[in-house]
DNA sequence: TATTGTTATACTCTATAACTATA
DNA sequence: TATAGTTATAGAGTATAACAATA
């Protein structure tokens, strides 16, 4: 027989369910709404990363992201075909690249920043300001 | 030149990015406990809910957990091959499979679910039970 | 000797199309 | 005609090993 109704109620006492869930769901509608950028979440992270620490490594974006480097290559070139960013050799280390988002990168992405916040506050429609504010803070101190 | 610090603050003031981090975060600890029972989390998932709703479809599972069905028919038929749970065709709808907890299932999902439950405060130790509650209220009126 | 970036490649996860048995 | 489960397969995402250039 099936059940009627699923009970879920364990599954909703676990933080990581419910934050996987949660993560999902933005992520769905931001991948929507980002498509006209065509960034998906990981350009998003990595151009916003480049436009606001100009200069920034390769090896800096994969330790804040959490990217493993061979999969940043392929981002990151796509990024500059698409003449969003520039690669320079560093001035000191000559083994690293310094990131720097062009006029167009930082065009878009003064768009696309504008966007996503716009996106977050329609998709926690039902959290007041204070409670968005409690959110962030709270997961802020679960994995930072 | 490459930055001194990584200015995250942007990236920090977005649900979606904060709840994609604190969840990855504690998966991440999940995957290397549950390592001992086995089980990925999205088994661990699905194990739990048919423990919980004895009879429970394929369908039901895919729907609630967001799985599509090509996906789940390789999970369903190594658990059930681990002993771990029966298959069963519905009594009224002879296309739907009902699924049920074997007794070693149970006995399994008895102490996989007491240790998830325990590493969840593990992984929220910087938070009160008071804040804990909260954050999961909060995560779920944002998935809900 | 260690690190940055890179290539090649394998592995896992997720998605799509089409089939069967039943409703 | 629609749905549950299944098969095969494609695509995206993530991981490991090894290399050249530089520190």
């Amino acid at each position: 027989m099936s059940v009627d109704k699923v009970d879920t109620r364990y599954l909703e006492t676990l933080v990581g369910y419910n934050a996987r869930r949660a993560a999902l769901r933005i992520i769905e509608a931001f991948i929507a709404r980002m498509a006209v950028f065509d960034l998906r979440p990981v350009d998003f992270s990595v151009m916003s990363l480049i436009h606001h620490n100009p200069g920034i490594t390769s090896r800096q974006l994969c330790a804040t992201l959490g990217i493993l480097p061979p999969n940043l290559v392929g981002m990151i070139g796509a990024l500059e075909k698409r003449g969003l960013i520039q690669r320079e050799r560093h001035r000191i280390d000559g083994r690293a690249m310094s990131l720097y988002a062009t006029p167009e990168g930082t065009a878009l992405m003064q768009q696309a920043e504008h966007e996503a916040s716009a996106l977050e506050v329609d998709q926690t429609g039902r959290l007041t300001a204070a409670e968005r504010r409690t959110l962030m803070r709270l997961l802020q101190k679960v994995y930072l």
